[in-house]
RNA sequence: GCGGGAGUCGCCCAGCCUGGUCAAAGGCGUAGGGCUUAGGACCCUAUCUCUUAGGAGUUCGUGGGUUCAAAUCCCACCUCCCGCACCA
């Protein structure tokens, strides 16, 4: 039967909001605060955030039946950058953009003209992703919605960064960013072309001495200082004479302009040609000594200073170069000059010798300085040394460190001793603005930074963490970690959306910092959205007393001007629903927004309100690929509910992979999904209610099964292992149901209606969290009263669970799966199967080794001698291979099933299959099957077979 | 490098936390059968090796160890993937 999916999610979801089901307010129940990161409203979501606000849906709905009072509120995040980078691209009429948003994203073009103001674009999508989170039937309290913009909210952010700053826990300071010159602004990666994230690298510029002036070059390998021969300049290139902080320096044209931005003084001087410097010495810091400056063509006047200091015996570049130069012809005086020099090697490495430039370099083959393989040359020597090598006896106070520590190490000496300083410079140039010119690294100096790298305060979070529950636990350490190497974070930035720093205008609050604690606020809008208050009356007197407890009721109330008992309710209202019970986010928010979120919560709030658990997800794969604009996958959210339908996308994501792994979303599966759920409808549109006086064995042999199913279930989605959870109601049970059918069947029983209908109520009621639409569907046609969204969810009670039944049932399987396998090795036709069980004393001997075995004794030795010492049990000597099979038997199988066995002594097999085996063995294998106990007088034994028979373990004829 | 995760029977993937029901679920593929004019869809059966009695042997990255018992616990190694910041 085909469901119109559409039709049914329709029709409930409007029945949820006239009953308004999820509205939350305070009562007398214990609750449960369940949030999801807002989202970013510049694109509509996508199958993939879909997954993140499923889960914490299901994790909501789960609660909600299980009595609690859950809350479970959205915002929309409209701070940030991308939103403003957008709107600029939609002005300079952007191609890529604008095909993006009409192709794509199905944006009406009239609407995309208006996308100019970036208000215009966050309203449009936050209404988009509204939409789409309604239609995919979360269960969210709407009357909280906000946006971050709001005034009210952004009282709530200066309230929170004063506090902050009042704790000292913000501070000021340099930072290097990326930068466009013309903008005057930062720029991070939605501001470039082609989306690139600015990187950059730190220089080491070792200071020559050069007459009156500095020849800075750059290196990264500070320490190859001792090492140093020569200086490459390139002869083609006209070097800048520039003043920088009182010094004279000579560096290239574009040096000169980078410094500009590196929190330097420049001025220009003058220029000199670089061939003007061949020849010329300069004197190496520290050391004293003069080297000469030697013609290179490697050098570029756009990385570093545009010379570079010669180190022939670790670089490969160097050393080539020397040996062109040694090729090339070249005046008298400088071949002398030249021919002198003999590299210094000063890193030992296991796997090299004396030089390790000239083993590589001859080991790549390399031709002359301009073969493209030095790099890799260079990347190779760099590496080993770096992490292998040690420093040896000639680098005076560092002999004998490893060159991984001597790093750092060199270059404070070097800096503390004037020697050198930094250069920032890109390394994946060029960058360019959306603006189109090149970008650049700015060190600005009066940074705001929230200081995450305060010890005490990463002691108090790490402390939060310890008590929190983490979900999977596999992520935990990764916590630790962050919290480990976190340092200061900028906390404001110059543009974009959201609430500027209370005590500097220019800044605007940081959309990662504006995000940690608003969960609070979800407490706070609603009196906000009902106009019950005001922004103006948020003051920070209010915020204090509200969420801190902190100050007098009248005092706050004069102030605010709203009245005592408003205060209090507001005040009531945020107790009673914080702290947050289960945050939930995806996996790369970890080491950003959930260790902020934390921080941010022992800064702020008494330990009483720290929060109690993270839920980590992973992302979603488009048919085993990550989705991406350019890949052209992204399925919007929206579009595939229209396609699919609400509930089977929910199922296709939760059944496709568990909480931190990938999910893998696929045509197949989401059809899958829906053949699963049409035929589960059908067949629960045929049940009805009914009452069985008289259950059969395998009536509680189901109804034990659904009792363990419940439990299975009920601690799976505690751990929020939900695609376990969903597995075990939709497939994992199926195979029960079967056998069940089919032992039903064997008997022509029709009075079974009343046992499916209990059995698929409770499994509905399980899966409604999961499909709530079809759920409440089939809840109906099941003849229930009310919502099953707003039932109690099925009750685990051990007593219960019938572990005979349990037991028995295993018992006939492993009896119809022995024959089975009888009839598939010998190939026969059966013409007449004959059971024989075992007889008293055997199962008296079972059950004697069946309690050793429990309390812990397998020893076969030791077992066969208690057994002997038995009067009741000593003829078991006459079969020791009895006692053998029977530990065997014991010990293959779980340890719930041997307690089981010791529980029901009396269990009488022979009785049993009597009772059971004759019908469905009839018609699996189409035979009679006659069953004797081994001690029955008037038994049928042709072949001798009875003898053979243990416990659990007929003996078996087949003729 | 630092930190995290993973390696399972042709492929994808479950099981590992809590050792015994594990020759190991499920899906795909493959083979046979049913249904159908045919195809598709759907259903059934089989799918490590050997075996004419319910059995045995060899398997879960590699090598060790603990245990009566290891895919599961411990140690070492190999291989692959992800994160390392001022960006939502």
């Amino acid at each position: 039967m085909k469901i119109n999916w559409k039709e049914i999610e329709t029709k409930w979801r409007e029945k949820w909001n006239e009953n308004k089901d999820f509205e939350t307010d305070p009562n007398d129940k214990p609750k449960k605060f369940i949030t999801v990161a807002y989202p970013y409203p510049n694109s509509p979501q996508h199958i993939g955030h879909g997954r993140t606000y499923t889960l914490a849906d299901v994790h909501a709905r789960f609660y909600r039946m299980q009595g609690f009072n859950v809350l479970f509120p959205m915002g929309f995040h409209y701070t940030g950058t991308p939103i403003l980078g957008m709107a600029k691209r939609v002005e300079a009429n952007d191609k890529e953009l604008i095909n993006n948003l009409k192709n794509l994203y199905d944006v009406p073009e009239e609407t995309i003209k208006e996308f100019v103001e970036p208000i215009k674009i966050a309203n449009y999508f936050h209404q988009e992703i509204k939409a789409g989170m309604v239609e995919m039937g979360y269960s969210i309290d709407w009357r909280r919605e906000f946006t971050t913009i709001d005034p009210a909210y952004s009282k709530f952010i200066e309230w929170q960064i004063n506090t902050l700053r009042e704790k000292n826990l913000i501070i000021q300071g340099s930072h290097p960013v990326g930068w466009c010159p013309k903008d005057q602004n930062p720029v991070s990666q939605h501001d470039t072309l082609g989306d690139v994230e600015p990187d950059f690298t730190e220089y080491i510029l070792i200071k020559f001495n050069f007459g009156d002036y500095v020849i800075p070059t750059a290196t990264l390998r500070p320490e190859t200082i001792f090492g140093v021969v020569n200086l490459w300049v390139n002869p083609e290139i006209i070097y800048k004479k520039v003043t920088v902080n009182n010094e004279k320096w000579i560096v290239s044209k574009e040096c000169a302009y980078k410094m500009e931005f590196l929190d330097k003084k420049i001025t220009y001087d003058g220029e000199i040609r670089g061939s003007e410097l061949i020849g010329k010495t300069v004197t190496v810091p520290h050391r004293g000594e003069s080297i000469v400056m030697l013609p290179a063509s490697f050098v570029k006047s756009e990385t570093g200073t545009g010379i570079v200091m010669s180190v022939p015996a670790h670089a490969p570049f160097d050393y080539q170069a020397l040996v062109d130069l040694k090729k090339s012809k070249i005046e008298p005086e400088l071949s002398i000059k030249v021919n002198a020099i003999t590299p210094i090697s000063i890193i030992e490495t296991e796997g090299y010798g004396e030089n390790p430039a000239k083993e590589t370099v001859e080991k790549f083959g390399i031709l002359n300085q301009n073969d493209s393989n030095l790099d890799d040359a260079t990347k190779e020597v760099y590496g080993k040394e770096f992490y292998g090598g040690k420093l040896k006896s000639n680098t005076e106070q560092f002999a004998g460190i490893k060159v991984a520590y001597a790093k750092d190490t060199i270059k404070e000496w070097l800096i503390k001793n004037k020697h050198a300083d930094i250069l920032l410079e890109l390394t994946n140039t060029p960058v360019k603005c959306r603006c189109g010119s090149e970008c650049v690294v700015k060190v600005l100096n009066n940074q705001w930074f929230l200081n995450y790298g305060d010890k005490d305060w990463k002691e108090l979070a790490t402390k939060c963490f310890d008590s929190m529950n983490i979900l999977p636990q596999e992520i935990r350490s990764e916590f630790n970690y962050v919290i480990g190497w976190l340092r200061e974070r900028a906390c404001a930035r110059q543009h974009g959306l959201g609430t500027k720093l209370p005590w500097d205008k220019d800044w605007i609050v940081e959309s990662l910092s504006d995000s940690v604690i608003y969960m609070a606020y979800y407490t706070i809008s609603k009196f906000v959205n009902d106009k019950t208050i005001v922004s103006n009356s948020l003051t920070k007197e209010f915020f204090d007393y509200v969420f801190l407890d902190e100050g007098d009721l009248d005092k706050v109330s004069g102030i605010t001007k709203i009245s005592p008992d408003i205060i209090n309710k507001i005040k009531k209202e945020f107790h009673y629903f914080y702290p947050v019970d289960s945050r939930h986010s995806g996996r790369d928010l970890v080491p950003n927004h959930l260790t902020f979120f934390v921080l941010n919560h022992v800064a702020i709030f008494p330990q009483s309100n720290w929060p109690h658990e993270i839920v980590v997800n992973g992302s979603v794969l488009m048919n085993g690929s990550k989705m991406s604009k350019s890949m052209g996958n992204i399925i919007p959210l929206r579009k595939a509910i229209t396609d699919y339908g609400a509930d089977p996308i929910r199922l296709a994501i939760i059944i496709s992979a568990e909480l931190l792994q990938d999910a893998d979303f696929n045509m197949e599966s989401i059809s899958g999904i829906q053949n699963k759920i049409e035929t589960l409808f059908e067949e629960c549109s045929k049940l009805k209610s009914e009452k069985l006086d008289i259950l059969e064995a395998e009536d509680r042999w189901i109804k034990s099964k659904t009792q363990n199913m419940i439990s299975h279930v009920t601690i799976a989605i505690e751990k929020m292992r939900l695609r376990e959870a969903l597995h075990d109601i939709l497939f994992a049970f199926e195979s029960d149901l079967n056998w069940y059918m089919k032992r039903v069947n064997a008997k022509n029983r029709k009075n079974i209606s009343g046992i499916l209908h209990e059995v698929n109520s409770s499994r509905i009621a399980m899966l409604s969290p999961f499909a709530p639409h079809i759920a409440e569907e089939i809840w109906e046609k099941l003849g229930h009263l009310g919502m099953v969204s707003t039932s109690r969810w099925p009750e685990f009670s051990p007593s219960n669970i019938d572990a005979t039944a349990i037991q028995s049932e295993e018992y006939l399987k492993s009896i119809i799966d022995d024959i089975a396998k009888i009839l598939k090795v010998t190939k026969i036709t059966p013409q007449k199967i004959t059971i024989y069980t075992a007889d008293l004393f055997k199962s008296k001997v079972y059950h004697t080794i069946l309690e050793k075995i429990v309390s812990g004794q397998t020893n076969m030795g030791i077992i066969m001698k208690e057994l002997i010492s038995d009067l009741d049990t000593q003829e078991v000597k006459k079969n020791p291979d009895f006692v053998q099979k029977t530990i065997k038997d014991i010990l293959s199988e779980p340890t719930e099933i041997r307690r089981t066995k010791l529980e029901s002594k009396n269990f009488n097999e022979k009785n049993f299959l009597v009772n059971e085996l004759a019908g469905i063995g009839k018609r699996e294998f189409n035979v009679e099957i006659q069953i004797f106990s081994e001690s029955d007088s008037n038994i049928y034994d042709p072949k001798n077979k009875a003898k053979h028979a243990r416990p659990f373990k007929p003996a078996i004829l087949i003729e």
